[in-house]
DNA sequence: ATGTATACCTAAATTTCTTATGTATATAAG
DNA sequence: CTTATATACATAAGAAATTTAGGTATACAT
């Protein structure tokens, strides 16, 4: 897809909403929770998201916890109380950044 | 506002979107019409326009033709067969973009 | 004389992502 | 038995786009 480009910049905010909605999850279902979601049309690349991952980390939004599951670790992350404070501001963000646009683009846009 | 990293990726579609529809304009002129079509929200940058202008002139998607108006230069551009064509795939892609970026961030959204 | 608005521009640094690897286990196919 | 696919983590070089910070210049108001 051309459009993979524009995910720059919602990438964080990807991560963080889906770890409110699902309490934990590790890298590689995030991936696959994305792919699922969008019929393989959003395709978030390991390069992209571990990095990310740890910067989200770094900063205090994530805590982590490994487990080993059939032999293979995985890393479970879940939000801090700064991750759950940020990703409502980060969604709320968004949502005006979208209306702004939908000015800018389209004012007869409708989405949903 | 902390949603102008949400700009990127989308830059070059605003502008090739608002010379579609205004058929010239000059680069200040750009910054101050999405300033004012979004009550300041989103902000332009100058740092990124004229980088990002030269980028899509020398991709064939744009021309350009110097004025001279109250004793200051004015660089108009306007979109090139290949921009317009350009235009409507960018829109398209970003459309579809933000349809599958709420399947993910939330279902329930509407928008418009 | 100073600040603000208009109008163009570039360059270093930063951020973020892509692309390409690397490690390792499990399982199915040939 | 070895090859391919899926699972699951990770890093590193390079590319791309932006931020931040400057620079030049005219016009006008204080």
């Amino acid at each position: 897809m051309s459009n993979q480009q524009l995910i720059k910049g919602s990438l964080s905010t990807i991560i963080l909403k889906l770890l409110k909605e699902q309490n934990e999850m590790y890298g590689y279902e995030i991936t696959q929770k994305v792919k699922l979601l969008t019929d393989g049309e959003i395709k978030i690349t390991e390069g992209a998201l571990y990095p990310a991952l740890h910067k989200l980390e770094a900063d205090g939004l994530l805590t982590t916890e490994s487990r080993i599951v059939d032999n293979r670790v995985r890393k479970y992350y879940s939000l801090t109380k700064k991750g759950t404070t940020e990703i409502a501001t980060k969604m709320a963000d968004l949502e005006n950044f979208f209306s702004n646009l939908q000015k800018v683009l389209n004012p007869n846009w409708k989405l949903g």
